[in-house]
DNA sequence: CAAATTCCTGTTATAAGATAACATTGCACC
DNA sequence: GGTGCAATGTTATCTTATAACAGGAATTTG
């Protein structure tokens, strides 16, 4: 359970062990769901694999036609439902500006409030900590979205 | 042209002198498009009217079925031509969490970084001006999506 | 001014994303 | 072993968005 160091390069866009993030976000899963009292079931546990293939969002359709191909159900709501339950947990989130989603990076059941780095150039999306920016007094938010779509160190490199 | 203060309730969330608003925004608007030499044709104005409307986000098939009424094309094309040629040069915002526009609240020209408060009591938009939240060295930021949803002022002293 | 070019508006058709409503199965608990 | 709820699956439909092409208006150019 690595973690990222809030002001170096995410481990995301650069080679990593990528197993263990795998490993890692699984062992999490298994935790959450059992505290919260939550079931990971085949169709979400397996959902959760997909997602964490790669550092990359899937939109729901990719997800779906995995599932279908595996035997889950291969309509829709399979694979919107198995994504909502992730996503109520914090096991996933969901990249709006995307409409795709990515398995959590640092699932350790806290509520956490994570912003996303979207690279254009590799489609690789970072989770990272961050809070919100400053906003007026009195509006009380309650979910946030932050988003930043922009160029990772490496496809910098490549693009000059 | 008032300028928000940044540390107060958004004049959005409150009541106030819409028309000006209104009257503000269409006058950027015509400027903005001189400077940057672009057009802003019936369809395009007539769109940025409809959008200030109220300060609540609207789905581009709203948009449509009122640009259809009114005479102009009824496909969503027509809308989502006029919206996008609105957003591309800072007149109106896309919020992603709701795949709605907005009008922007302080077209000034100026490339700004505007991030939104969602209330999801009143359905009310409001556009502040927010930075980014601190976010590690080497990731280069093209574009940034700051959404905050939840309940403006008035909307929690109603539900209390 | 007329031709050439570009930009804008509009259409048809289709793609992509998401949910409502209902039937069936599996599990939990008594 | 029956009752109740959670989870899975289906069909059908809805919403959001874009591709591809045709006609028209504005702008540029000779
Ligand atoms: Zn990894
Ligand atoms: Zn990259
Ligand atoms: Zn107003
Ligand atoms: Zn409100």
């Amino acid at each position: 359970m690595s973690i990222p160091d809030p002001s170096g390069t995410p481990r995301e866009f650069e080679p990593h062990d990528h197993a263990h993030c795998v490993s890692d976000a699984m062992a999490s899963a298994e935790r959450i769901c059992a505290e919260l009292g939550v079931r990971l079931t085949p169709v979400r546990r397996r959902t959760l694999e997909i997602l964490l293939e790669g550092h990359r969002p899937m939109g729901a359709y990719d997800v779906l036609e995995r599932l279908g191909e595996e035997g889950y159900g291969s309509k829709p709501p399979v694979a919107y439902r198995a994504l909502g339950f992730l996503v109520e947990n914090g096991l996933a989130h969901r990249i709006e500006r995307l409409n795709a989603f990515v398995a959590c990076s640092r699932a350790r059941g806290q509520s956490h409030a994570p912003a996303f780095l979207i690279c254009r150039g590799c489609g690789m999306v970072a989770e990272i900590a961050a809070g919100l920016p400053e906003l007026p007094e009195g509006f009380r938010v309650e979910k946030a979205t932050v988003e930043a779509e922009g160029l990772c160190v490496s496809c910098q490199g490549a693009a000059a």
